[in-house]
DNA sequence: TCTAGTCATGTTGTATACATCTTGGCGGAG
DNA sequence: CTCCGCCAAGATGTATACAACATGACTAGA
C-alpha cells in the first residue's frame, strides 16, 4: 500500500500521501482515539488545502475501516466490539504464517540495526508511556512488513495492523503495563534472532504466536468497548 | 465489503453503492476491458450526478487496483503483468483454504438451488460466449462468498476476485474454450457436492485447487499482457 | 524533408458556494 | 412539570467554475 517505489509521483498524489499517512499515524498512535470527531474544515486548514482533496483522504480511511462519516453529524474514528476484534485477529494470525511462505524478501542489514536500536530504546529509557510504546510498535512492524515480498499480502497485513492494533493500545491501561512491555521486548528479540539467520518463516511464526497471545490477553481485559 | 446488512443506509451511501457496484461489474465483465479510458463527465451524466460523487467512486476503485487515474490524461482500467498476476493468485490460493477454517457459515438451501440453476444454464444453452461465462463465474462466486463468516476475509477474497479474475477472462480466447467451460462446470458440480453435505472446508480446498490450475493454464497461454 | 518548439485542447485535480441532513435547544400546549 | 413539535446551527454531501497538467498537432526554421 502506498508503494514507496522510486518512480516520480504527481504533485497531487504526493499531497494525498502526506495527508493520508499523517492522519493514519495519528489514529494509530491514539492521538485521534476511537470515537473522536474530526472536523473536515479544521483539518483542511491545517494541511493548507480545501475540503475536496481532504475528503478524498477521509473517504479512503473510511473504506479501510478507520473512520466513519455520517451526514449531518460528523466524521468519527471507529472502534471495535470484541467480536469484530476476534475475527480480525484470527485472520491476522493466519496471514502471519504466510509471510515466510509467499515470496519472503532477504533481510537488509540496516533493518537489523534498526531493530537493535529499538530494543536499546526500550532498555535505556525509563518506563515508556503508551504513546512511546505505540511508536515503538509501529517502527518495529514497519521492519516486519519489509520482509513481505508478496505485494497484496503486504498491503493487507499493513492495513489490518492499522485497523486493530490501536484497540490493543486502548486496552493497555487496564492490563499489566510492565508485563506488556516485557512481552513486546521479547517479541522483538526473538524476531531479531530469526532475522539474523535469515529464517523468515520463523519470523512469521513468532508473530503469529504473539498475535494469538495478544488476543487472549485482550479477551481477559475487564472493560469491553462500545462500538 | 459493502455489507448488505438490513440497516437503513443514507441516501448518499445508497447512490454511492449503486454506482460503485455498476462500475465494478462492468470492469469484471470486461464491458470495460483493461486499458480502456473512462470519461468522468460522461459517467457522471449517465448516473445523473455531478463529477464530485462520481470521483469518489472512481477513487475507491483506484485504491482497489481496478482503475488508475493520471492527471491531464484520463482514468484507465488497469491490467496486470504475469508477475503481479502470479503473486495475487498465490495469495488467493492460500486464502481459499482459510474459508473453511475461519468461521464458516451454514449452507443456505436457496444457495444450493441457485448453483443447480447455474449448472443447468451451462448445460441447456448453446456454447456460452465470454460475457455469459463471466456472468456465470460472477454468480457462482457470489455463492462461495456467502459461506465466509469472517468479515475481513470475505472482503479481501471478494476484492482479489474482482481484481484478477477479469485477466483470466481476457486470456480465454487464446485457450481451449470448450475445455475451460468443462473445467468450470466440474468446479461447480464438485462445490455443490461439498455444500450438500455441509463440508465448507472441502469447498475451500476445491476452490484452492482450481485457482492453482487456472494460474498454471494462464502461464501457458501464449500472449503476455502489457501493463 | 526533418526537427524542434509552441500552443490549443481535453483531461483530471482543486476551490468554493450551496443543498441536505442530523441534532439539540427552545417554547408552548396539556 | 412533562412532552411534543418546531427551528436554528453546524456537519457532511453535491454541483460548478477554475487551475494544473499531458498530449498531439501545427508551424517555422535549418
Amino acid at each position: 500500500m502506498l508503494d514507496d517505489s522510486d518512480k516520480p509521483k504527481s504533485q497531487a498524489r504526493e499531497r494525498f500521501d502526506v495527508i493520508y499517512l499523517a492522519l493514519r499515524e495519528r489514529i494509530c498512535l491514539l492521538d485521534y482515539p476511537p470515537g473522536m470527531r474530526l472536523g473536515e474544515e479544521e483539518l483542511a486548514q491545517e494541511f493548507g488545502v480545501s475540503r475536496t482533496p481532504l475528503r478524498r483522504v477521509l473517504s479512503r480511511l473510511e473504506t479501510e475501516g478507520l473512520l466513519e462519516s455520517r451526514q449531518g453529524v460528523g466524521t468519527f474514528v471507529t472502534s471495535f466490539d470484541m467480536e469484530g476484534l476476534r475475527a480480525t485477529y484470527r485472520l491476522r494470525l493466519e496471514l502471519a504464517s504466510l509471510i515466510g511462505r509467499l515470496d519472503p524478501l532477504p533481510v537488509a542489514p540496516e533493518s537489523l540495526e534498526r531493530i537493535r536500536a529499538l530494543i536499546a530504546r526500550l532498555d535505556r529509557g525509563p518506563r515508556p508511556d503508551r504513546r512511546e510504546m505505540a511508536r515503538l510498535f509501529l517502527d518495529f512492524y514497519q521492519e516486519s512488513l519489509a520482509l513481505i515480498g508478496n505485494p497484496p499480502l503486504r498491503e493487507i497485513t499493513e492495513r489490518l495492523y492499522f485497523l486493530t492494533h490501536r484497540i490493543y493500545l486502548t486496552l493497555m491501561p487496564q492490563m499489566d503495563a510492565a508485563a506488556e512491555v516485557e512481552i513486546f521486548r521479547r517479541e522483538m528479540a526473538e524476531t531479531l534472532s530469526a532475522m539474523e539467520i535469515g529464517d523468515i518463516e520463523a519470523v512469521g511464526l513468532i508473530r503469529r504466536t504473539h498475535i494469538s497471545l495478544c488476543l487472549r490477553r485482550m479477551e481477559l481485559a475487564p472493560i469491553p468497548e462500545q462500538p
